[in-house]
Parts: structure tokens; C-alpha cells; sequence
DNA sequence: ACAAAAAACTTAAATGATTCAGTAAAAATT
DNA sequence: AATTTTTACTGAATCATTTAAGTTTTTTGT
């Protein structure tokens, strides 16, 4: 029962002593001006902050209170990866604006590869945001804890979520795509649409397989397309890349372009890995657009400055994160699909 | 004293009820596991998860234990713009991975421009790490607390720091910057070299005003080089762009470059802003190298794709967080300085 | 078989703040 | 001046957990 710190920390009942007033008081002063002179009040304030007390300690306010003003972000991939990921960037830019605005902290969780394991920090926020297809276990356990809950680009039944309808956005720019060239010879490199770290060239089987469901929809959009083309796309045409990066991106596109497939026309399911069938292209010896025709999804910011500048969909990644906020904090639970633009620019324009 | 919450929260307490064991002891199943027989822990722990109860609750523990198990990083300029921010997430990054490692949590601060409110939250962590030149009230009160501080690109005596030498790395560059040409006339477009939302264009009482630290350290690195080879930078041909992005160093770009001054090597405090300018250089009809060399700093991915590709001062982002992180973690609380590389590239290469 | 040691478990105080209910004093109303 | 209302403040229960110290049970050693 014996105290291991060294020096008592100074808290509100400290204070309290100091001026010869009830905690209560202290607290009041602090929480509810109205219920306080402001005499006393400003006296206790000055003196607080004199003392070096900064205002009640949140572990035992949130205890008390039953709440933190913390609001949590679930990070599908490991955070590490996250910050690096341009999408994941502007979606937590979106998120803090709104958060700022609102005085609210924001506390973040990663899940590794196989860490699943929970934490005790999960208790401690009023809300949850889950960015991205989350570790099933770790959604379930989270969201059983009772809080309210929004997911960005990941949609499970009875929670809200904010995304965008990625069927027909795929469908709208492989439509593009196709009517840029003669004879469409289609290649996809897609994100994560077999269970698998690394590249992958699909066969039938894979086609039913369990893939993230944002990829499933692009993919369906794709397919959309190409039907309505009369044109087809063989599961060995498809390319499945484990993690959005430049590297295995690039593996993958390699691949396709050694392939007897010799396709003209490349559907990226991000900027990045379009990005890198770009540079991949081009080391390749061969021209984009006028050899090949690469498109890309998401508009980051470096899609606009490459060369050749890159066909892409444009999503609102910040206004995601800004949605998810206010709909958490105003309590407003229903779910909300943002448009999307189709920015066409020089990697899908072989005439010019 | 009557309880609001319309269902009460599982706890610790029930689990022990339904279990007819002490509060001691499940805890202890979760916290110690040599404090109880291996049998008795097993039946806690899986008719815990059966009850739906996942563990203890934060806000509890780290009232008692006086601990919380959750850093804080408070973000110089508002997160905001922090997320946008390539060197930033570059850092968090770094700090992430090692967090993830030592199976910790990260809660984010952020400042506005004129909000040094005090969150309850900053209660919370059990250490904080300074990113940039913070708000030297906030700064003030945080350390306060007397929990272990570490700032990164931020000096403060007595606070452990990492960073680089900004000076020395800035002079390498300029002087490489200036042996490739023959009459250098040099303009300098520089971070928040004085106190202002504005782009600015230096006068010589400007010299002396209170910039931030680094930025100042690096133009003292540029004076150097200058000095070094007989040249001069008046005042007129060094320029504030007040925040690190395209908008603002665009606008300091177009100043530059339409003055009478008609500088033919360009050194900017960061490679955003000579991404900008690079482009800016462009649009007015000047080739980047042949007529104007343009130099950066930090050596972000779009560095190397840009064209030209930028020459640049690459500093080792991630490893910054990683260090103040395990500095943090390990409580190794020394100064660190990273190591800078000038990485050449096209933007400073006339001749080729 | 008995004492000593080790293991297993419990009791209860402590952590720092919030807030309901109550009291006392001051102000307003009749 | 007496009564009511309002304001200003206090007392004490409560939030969920941890952990030192104490108690009981089991194991070990001789």
C-alpha cells in the first residue's frame, strides 16, 4: 500500500488544501464555472497554475467520468506502413482537422502482422475509427466494447461506414481506358486479392478467393468494363500485389511485361503501383502511353507530376477522414458514399 | 452519487464475482501471471473473454499504477499540416515502429496557430516527444510535468535532442552548389526566417529576427559557403516562405525569379520548396539546371522522381523518430546528431 | 510426522477526480 | 420582517484497478 513515487504528484485535492476550499470547489472551477464565484474561481485558477497544477489528471477523470474526449484510429495495416501510405496520410488530415476543431485528442493503434494482441489502451476512447480492411478479431473485440464505431473504406453489416462505390469507379476509368486503343489487351495489378505476402499471377481458383473487399469491387469494375467491351480478362492476366508499395508493385509489373500476354493496357488498383509499372515500363523500353496505356486510383499527389503525368480516379481521401470525424463526434451514424472524379491526363492519351 | 450510464461497463470486480475468486486475482491473471496457479488463470482468462470483458481498464490502471503505457507526440505546427507533411510522416514513421515494438501506445497533440489550450489529456503520457519548434508555452508546461522529454529538430537546454547539423550539412550543399557554375548569383528561399503568415522578402533588420532555430542554422551553413567563395548574399535575395508547402514557396519562387536579381543557383530549406520552385522555374520558361541550379533539402521520395531529379541534402527521417523513440523507451536520455548525405542529381547539373 | 518454506489466494488501502445531495449564506420577493 | 429563491460552497460516494501485506493451503525437507 506504500507509495513508490518519490515526490506525490500535486493534484486538485493538493490545491484544494492550499486555499482551504473543498475539492469540489477546485474541480468546479476547473469543469463548471457557474457553480463558483468568479472571484474564487480566477483566485484558484492563478493559484493552480502557480503551484504548477495544469488542470485535472485524465486517467481519473476519464475513470470518473466515464469518458476521455480521446478518440481512437485503427490503422489496418501495421501503422508503420500506414504513415508511409499517401492515402492513409490524408485520411488522418482529414480526421485531425475535425478533432482540432472539436478539442479532442487522437490516440492511435497499429495491428502487425500477426499482433492481434489487445490493448489496454483500447478501453480508453469515446469512439473508434477503423481505417481499411481491419483484422476481423481485433473490429469484432473493439466494437463489442460498445462505442460508437465508423469505418473508412471497409464496410461491415450494422456499422457505418464512409467510403466510396469503387465498383463503378473502377468501371468508369477501365471504360477509359479501353476506348483510348484498338485492340485492348487488358492486364490488372490489384492490391491484396489473394491472402499472400507476396506478388502474385492469379489463376481460376484464386477468383473466389477471400480478398480485401475494396479490391473485389474494383476488380468486379474492371470485369464491368471489359464485358461490356466484349472483351476478356483471363484470371492469368491478374496480378495480385501484397502491399501498396513501390517495390512489389514493381515485381508485379515486371512480370506483366515479360508475360507472353504483352498487354497495352495496364488497370492499377493504386497510383502507386501505377507509379511503378510506369518506371517499370519505361525500363523496360517501352513508351507510355503510346506502347502501353497505364491508369491508375487514388490521385496522390505525386500522380499529377510524373512523367508521363498519370490517368487516375480522383477520391476525396481528407474529406473521408473529415466525415468520419464529425459523423463519430455528432453522433450521426449513417453511412456515406463520396463521389469520384475521373482525372484523365497524359498515361491513357497515346494520340497526343 | 447515482450512476448515469445506462448499462454498467463489465469490470474487473464482476468477472471476480462470477468467478468467486478476489479482484486481486484476476487481476493478477492478467497482470502476474506466477501470482496464481496456472490452471486458476486459464479458467480466468477464458470466462473473462466469454463475459466480454477484454482486459483492464486504462484509465483505472494508469490511475494506480501511475503509468499509462502511451507516448505523446506533440506535433510542432498543427497536425493538420503535419499529415501533410512528407518529413513528418517520415519521422512518425520511425517513432511508430519502434512504439509497435515496445507494445506501446501513441497519442498525438497537435498546436494550432493560436490554441495552446491545455488538453487533460497531456496528463496522460508517460513521456512526450517534441517534433519541431513547438509553442514555447506548451513547450514549457509539458516539460513541467517532469516526465521524460525528447525533441527532435528542436534544441532546448537541458532537453535531450535529436537532429542533425543543419548548419554543416547546408554549407555542403550550397558549396557544391555553387562550383557548378561560374558567376553565381545566389537567392535563397528559406522556412520561416521571420515571424510572419506571409512570404516575405528579407531586409537587413529581418537578419537578426527570431527565426526557427534550424532555419537559421542552415542560412549561418549557406553564409559559410558564400563567404567561402568570395561571394555575397544581401538580404533582398533571401526569402520567408512561412509554411512548407507548394502554395507559399510558388509565390516566393515567382518573386525570385522575376526581380532584378536573376539568380542562377536557388538554395531551398527544403526539398518542397524546391519542388516548387523547380516548377515555378519551368513555367517561366527557364531550364532547370542549364539556366538556374536548384538545390533542396531532406530528400523526400519525390526527390528522386521529380524531373530534373532534385539534388538535395538526404537526412535520414524515420531514423529520427526511431532514436527519440528508443531514447524515450530505453531512458537514454543524450543528445544525438544524425548523419547528413548530399545526394547529387540532375537539378544542379548543367553540364550533362 | 513435523517444521519450515513456498505457493496460492484474499483483504483492503490507495490512485485523482467528479458530481449528487445537502447546507449555509446572501439576495430577492412579498 | 418573514419567507422564498438563488447563489456559493462542502461532504462523501464512486469510478476500476493495482499491490503490499496478510492468511491459508500445499509442498518440501528431514
Amino acid at each position: 500500500m506504500e507509495d513508490k513515487r518519490i515526490t506525490k504528484r500535486l493534484n486538485l485535492k493538493g490545491v484544494a488544501e492550499k486555499l482551504g476550499v473543498s475539492t469540489a470547489t477546485v474541480s468546479n472551477a476547473f469543469n463548471r464555472p457557474d457553480q463558483l464565484s468568479k472571484n474564487l474561481r480566477e483566485k484558484i485558477l492563478s493559484e493552480a497554475s502557480r503551484l504548477g497544477y495544469h488542470g485535472p489528471n485524465l486517467a481519473a477523470r476519464s475513470l470518473r467520468r466515464g469518458r476521455s474526449d480521446v478518440i481512437g484510429v485503427m490503422l489496418s495495416d501495421s501503422l508503420t506502413y500506414s504513415f508511409s501510405d499517401p492515402m492513409a496520410n490524408q485520411m488522418l488530415q482529414g480526421i485531425s482537422e475535425v478533432l482540432m476543431e472539436y478539442n479532442k485528442q487522437l490516440l492511435l493503434f497499429y495491428e502487425g502482422k500477426d499482433n492481434t494482441a489487445q490493448s489496454s489502451a483500447e478501453s480508453l476512447p469515446d469512439g473508434f475509427i477503423f481505417y481499411g480492411s481491419s483484422n476481423l478479431e481485433t473490429f469484432k473485440r473493439i466494437v463489442a466494447l460498445g462505442k460508437p464505431c465508423v469505418t473508412i473504406d471497409y464496410v461491415q453489416d450494422k456499422i457505418p461506414s464512409v467510403g466510396i462505390d469503387d465498383r463503378s469507379a473502377a468501371k468508369k476509368i477501365a471504360m477509359h481506358a479501353i476506348s483510348q486503343v484498338n485492340h485492348g489487351t487488358v492486364a490488372i495489378l490489384g492490391m491484396k486479392l489473394v491472402v499472400s505476402d507476396r506478388v502474385c499471377r492469379l489463376t481460376q481458383d484464386d477468383l473466389d478467393e477471400k480478398s480485401v473487399e475494396i479490391s473485389r469491387q474494383r476488380l468486379l469494375g474492371y470485369f464491368d468494363a471489359v464485358t461490356e467491351n466484349d472483351l476478356t480478362i483471363p484470371p492469368e492476366s491478374i496480378w495480385s500485389v501484397p502491399f501498396n508499395t513501390e517495390k512489389y508493385a514493381k515485381i508485379a509489373a515486371k512480370e506483366a511485361f515479360s508475360s507472353s500476354l504483352h498487354p497495352n493496357i495496364i488497370l492499377c488498383m493504386s497510383d502507386v503501383i501505377a507509379l511503378a509499372a510506369i518506371s517499370t515500363a519505361q525500363s523496360m523500353g517501352l513508351n507510355v502511353p503510346k506502347d502501353v496505356i497505364i491508369v491508375g486510383f487514388d490521385d496522390i499527389s505525386e500522380a499529377k507530376h510524373a512523367s508521363p503525368s498519370l490517368t487516375t480516379v480522383c477520391q476525396q481521401n481528407a474529406q473521408k477522414g473529415k466525415v468520419a470525424a464529425k459523423m463519430l463526434l455528432e453522433n450521426n451514424l449513417t453511412n456515406c458514399i463520396l463521389e469520384t472524379k475521373l482525372v484523365v491526363r497524359q498515361s491513357s492519351s497515346p494520340t497526343n
